[in-house]
DNA sequence: TAAAAAATCTAATCTTGTTTAGATTCTAAT
DNA sequence: ATTAGAATCTAAACAAGATTAGATTTTTTA
């Protein structure tokens, strides 16, 4: 008797095609990806896709979803090792290690993601709009909170400090692969970059 | 009697038609781009721009190579106002305001180049690349010589320096139209910010 | 203003991608 | 082993987009 529906032989061929799909997508966008490629890669017709999703739509929608989802899941992952109450340098260095580790461990969701953003049917996109929002979220209070510490410069636009780490975060996912630079270092130079800056200052 | 062939209407037609192919290019990226739509929207019919460009893979090639360009001219202008012999700081600054004001004032060639780049049939993409080397060689010798002078700080990877304030620079292409933040205070911050960091250092 | 050249249009061709319906092959439980 | 249901395939319908050739209109030149 079966227990578990989602266990079953359809819910693996699932995740391949899943996968076969943020692949492409990341690679040729939106439009440039052919259910007939998608279905290619895993040894299936463009046909056979349909018994598992209802349209090109519904796939793309899954896919950007889990997207989304990986990311917050590192993250919170990595900030909860923290332990209570992390101070600000040390909390700003594991959300900045998390975010990186998500998007280039799982860099066929993500570039599916970014590089699609704005160039999808709106109705794909919206799909997911709630998460990225709570996402947001979480990184703007993370600054609202180290301004309320005090711990910020004075001068410094929260608010525009988020966006420009959040540029350099998610740009390493074009020039990541072919850097050789692992991803501990990356988020150990962009904390550090952001937190101090790359001048040599003046001291008194 | 005609004496320069490029002031003629043609000329006119095909700078209307770059126009509309990056504005199209920005939004829906290559593949979900049509000629159709693109000659729709300057009130021409798709076969016509045939007699401008050979296809549709030179026309955007054309695109592609206008929107590196003008992020070379913008930026060499900027730097060049400074005189001889300019302060890295300076240097740095009025190279971050050039890069800025470019991909934002042509944000429509800009953003056909950074949201396409990789999903581009691959001799689309090769066409440009020697400008992009040239580029990204200023912003490499930049930091090299700022390195030489001893204004860095040590520890600092100006490697992956230059690659996080490309990834904060274009970044702002994807949030500065809804952001209400001018293109000046977006440099000013981002300068700021890679060279001080946003954190409050005790001083002893 | 008439002839030549430039620019655009029309309509058809060719290609390719999505989707569907029904047939076929697997798989798992009895 | 048999059978129901799951999973996949096949082949065709349908829709769109790139490209072309030749006709037509517009602009320029003399």
């Amino acid at each position: 008797m079966t227990l578990i529906q989602a266990t079953k032989k359809s819910a693996v061929t699932r995740q391949l095609i899943l996968d076969a799909a943020a692949k492409m997508l990341s690679r040729h966008g939106y439009h440039g990806t052919y259910l007939k490629d998608i279905a290619a890669s895993i040894n299936m017709q463009a046909g056979s896709l349909y018994y598992h999703f209802n349209s090109k739509e519904a796939l793309m929608q899954e896919v950007l979803n889990k997207s989304i989802q990986l990311i917050r899941d590192i993250v919170e992952e990595e900030v909860d090792k923290l332990g209570h109450k992390p101070d600000f340098v040390s909390l700003l260095k594991a959300a900045i290690r998390g975010h990186l580790i998500a998007i280039l461990r799982h860099a066929d969701y993500t570039l599916a993601s970014i590089r699609n953003y704005g160039q999808i049917p709106k109705s794909v996109h919206d799909f997911a709009q709630a998460d990225r929002d709570a996402y947001e979220n979480f990184w703007r209070e993370l600054f609202e909170q180290a301004e309320k510490e005090g711990v910020i410069r004075s001068g410094v636009n929260t608010h525009l400090l988020r966006l420009a780490l959040f540029g350099s975060m998610n740009w390493a996912t074009i020039w990541y692969a072919d850097s050789g630079t692992s991803v501990e270092e990356i988020a150990e130079s962009q904390a550090d970059l952001f937190l101090h800056g790359c001048y040599k200052e003046e001291r008194d």
